[in-house]
DNA sequence: TTGGACGTCAACTAGATAGTTGGTTTACAA
DNA sequence: TTGTAAACCAACTATCTAGTTGACGTCCAA
């Protein structure tokens, strides 16, 4: 029923050198055969598990948001903390943040793409954790915020050099940087 | 002298077509053969003017860069407008924006690219601007705060499609959102 | 033990792509 | 008018790339 060899194994191998190769290059940039050498593996097998380049790297985007989700807890009744926590988690996963600008640039249209769902989840989610932590119901103006927060959480870690350029060796203290965006938000949700 | 035939018409329809073509595709996405069509000129001229596909998307880049510094007056007195008027001016502006972000995932290092002086000192104008008009000395808190704003600016437009995640439809209502960043800023800002 | 389904891989292919080349045209200076 | 330097372009090429194929190895059920 199962005369597998080593299928868990392979497609894991393949989903970190994929997430590597995809957050260093792009999906145009990305090169298949580079992706089943790091895998130590070969490339047919891309093809065996995921089917084609753009599948895999849906595949990357949905493993790294996942990831994203089980490790950062709701913004709950601490806004604050919580752009303090995404803030540190986006530092210290670049890649993360390099694929989700990658994805975003993937799509010109005004539509949401079908397979959004769970996603759309997920920030329903937040939204109303957001909104429950301030004693409101769920509104238009709460996501905005919500919007707003993840926004200032990530804005960093996406354009790092335009924060050397602002900041020059400054930007290395990351301290600084998130003791102001605490202080940022604690005044604007005062 | 100027045995010329058309070089300034050329050179200026190259590099609109290829704005048009690297904001949508990137440097690893973008066909050089689909710019010099668009440009309804031959391929070569795109080496004999520019050199290569890199060396084009530098011009593109800088050439709306220009346009941009030309066109939004520096924060002064009332950083609230310049937020205002810089987030309008990145949503009439979805190229510009794509191309920003097509460049930051060009590169990797830490250290900031030669020939980025210029950016290095129209921000620390801005961040002069800044402190000037909030009646404090330059420092890293004004270019930290330069920084945040800057971001609250251009992620709407970075970001659409997590916009219609989180916002859904409301996400097309632009000037509550504007409204909302406008808010957000000036109590930060108090 | 054995049959077959599935995992693996080396080698292959068809098409695309950045950059080049060699010749032609244009505009101006003398 | 004519020499010439630069703009222009059609055609070419060497290389690269996503995806395929067919042969072989591995595991398990019967």
């Amino acid at each position: 029923m199962s005369p597998k060899v080593s299928t868990a194994a392979t497609r894991a191998a393949l989903l970190e050198a994929a997430r590597e190769e995809f957050a260093a290059y792009g999906v145009a940039g990305a090169r298949v055969d580079r992706i089943a050498e790091r895998a130590g593996v070969n490339k047919e097998r891309i093809y065996g598990h995921f089917g084609n380049k753009e599948k895999l790297f849906d595949a990357v985007i949905n493993e790294a948001l996942d990831d994203l989700t089980s490790q950062i807890a709701l913004p709950g009744a601490d806004p604050v903390d919580y752009v303090a926590r995404l803030t540190d988690y986006y530092r210290r996963h670049p890649d993360l943040v390099r694929l989700l600008m990658w994805e975003a640039l993937n799509y010109r249209g005004q539509e949401l793409l079908p397979g959004q769902e769970a996603r759309v989840e997920r920030c329903a989610r937040k939204a109303a954790s957001l909104a429950e932590g301030r004693g409101e119901e769920p509104s238009k103006a709460t996501a905005r915020t919500l919007f707003t927060l993840t926004g200032l959480a990530l804005f960093p870690a996406m354009m790092p050099q335009l924060g050397r350029i602002i900041l020059g060796d400054e930007a290395d203290d990351h301290d600084a940087l998130r003791d102001q965006l605490t202080a940022f938000v604690t005044a604007a949700l005062k």
